[in-house]
DNA sequence: CGTTTGCTTGAATTCTGTCAAAGCAGGTGG
DNA sequence: CCACCTGCTTTGACAGAATTCAAGCAAACG
C-alpha cells in the first residue's frame, strides 16, 4: 500500500528512523481517482501533496477556452499545486487524471506537524523543493533556449513512456505550440 | 557589514538563536565585484550562494553567439547557479555584475555543515528552495501563457527599479524576443 | 570631436497560429 | 458485420507574429 511512497522518502533522506517513518505512515491517506476526474481545480487551495501509486495525471492551465499543459506525472512521482500548497492561496491550474489513478495524500497540516516534531522532515521538504526547482529550471531553459522542434525531440528522449498514453494535442501546448503545428513538426521530422 | 543578510535569514526563520546566527556569520565571506566582472561563468561548478549587499547582477545563457537573460538580481536578494550548487555539476549560465557589486558568500561546504549542526538551517534551506520554486513557477507561467507584450507590461509593473539600470537589449531576451522586436512592442504601446 | 554603445526603422523572410475541411482510428449500437 | 459516432490527427490556404539583416541615429564617453 505505502511501499513505493516510503521508498521514495527513504531514498531522499536515508537516515529516517522507523519511528519517523511510522509517524509519516499515520498521516497518509489513500485516494482513488477515476479517469477524467480532477485532483484539483483552479481556484481551489491545494491542501495536499500527492504521491502517484498508480495512473497518469496532467497539470494544465485553462485560459480563454484553451488548455495549456504544464506537466505530466506518472506512477512513482509526487504531484501538487505546490505554489498554492505553500502559499495557502487559490491555485491557478488544474490536475486531471488521464487514467484511473491511486494517490497517497499527505495534508498540509500533517506536514507542518511532521516538520515541527521531526527535524528530519525539514530536510525532506528541502530536498523536495530543490528537486522541483531543478526540474522547473530545466523546463524553463528549454522554453527560452530551444526551438519547439528541439523541445519535442527532448520530450521523446526523456519521457517516452508517458508520451505513449497522452494525446498529441496535450503535448503540443506543453511544448508551446498548437496541435496543428506539432503535427507539421512531426511530419517534417519523419521526412528525415 | 552583515546586517542585511542577517535580517534576510531572520525574516525567513524567525526562531534562529544568537548562537546559530553567530555560527552563520563565521561562515560569511565578503566579495567585491567590478562592473563587468563575473560571479560565475558557465562550465564552472557553483560553490557558493551569494547575497547581494550592493549592486546589480544579471544571469544569462550564452548560446550560439547570443545572450539570453534569465534573471536580474539586485541589492537585498540571494543569487547563485542553484542547480549547479545543488548537484555539484558544471553550471550552464553566467552571472555578471552590471554595476560594481558587493556580495556575501556562503560556501557549499559551510552550508552542509550548518545543516548538520543546526537543524534550523534545514528549514532555511527549505524555505529558500520553496521561494525560488515559486518565483520560477511564475516566470514559467508567464512564458507559456502571456504574450511578449504582456510579459513586458508585467516587468514594468513588478521590476521598475531594476529596469532603469538595464539596457533594453538585455530585457528583450528575458521577455523572449529580439531587441528589435521589443523596440517595436514599445513603439506600439506608446502609440496609445 | 570621433568612437562606442544601444535604440530605432525598414524590407524581406521565416515561423507559427487560425480556421475550415477531410482523414482515420476505436467503440457502440443496430 | 456494418454504419455511425466521436475524438484525435492531418492538411491546406491564409493571416499575423517575430526574426533577420542592414542602415541610420542619438546619447555617452574618452
Amino acid at each position: 500500500m505505502f511501499e513505493d511512497v516510503i521508498a521514495y522518502y527513504k531514498k531522499l533522506v536515508p537516515h529516517l528512523t522507523d519511528k519517523e517513518l511510522s509517524a509519516l505512515q499515520d498521516c497518509f491517506r489513500i485516494r482513488q481517482l477515476q479517469k477524467g476526474a480532477f485532483l484539483l481545480k483552479e481556484g481551489q487551495v491545494c491542501r495536499h501533496v500527492s504521491f502517484v501509486n498508480r495512473g497518469l495525471l496532467r497539470l494544465y492551465y485553462a485560459i480563454e477556452g484553451k488548455e495549456i499543459s504544464i506537466g505530466f506525472v506518472s506512477k512513482g512521482d509526487y504531484t501538487s499545486e505546490y505554489e498554492s500548497f505553500l502559499t495557502r492561496k487559490p491555485g491557478s491550474h488544474n490536475i486531471e487524471a488521464l487514467t484511473n489513478a491511486e494517490l497517497v495524500d499527505l495534508s498540509f497540516d500533517d506536514m507542518q506537524l511532521l516538520y515541527k516534531s521531526y527535524p528530519s522532515f525539514q530536510e525532506f521538504g528541502r530536498k523536495i523543493a530543490e528537486t522541483l526547482f531543478i526540474m522547473l529550471n530545466q523546463r524553463n531553459t528549454a522554453l527560452l533556449v530551444l526551438s519547439p522542434e528541439e523541445r519535442y525531440r527532448n520530450m521523446i528522449i526523456n519521457n517516452d513512456s508517458i508520451l505513449q498514453n497522452v494525446p498529441q494535442y496535450m503535448l503540443a501546448s506543453y511544448i508551446g505550440v498548437t496541435p496543428e503545428h506539432l503535427s507539421r513538426i512531426r511530419k517534417k521530422m519523419s521526412g528525415h
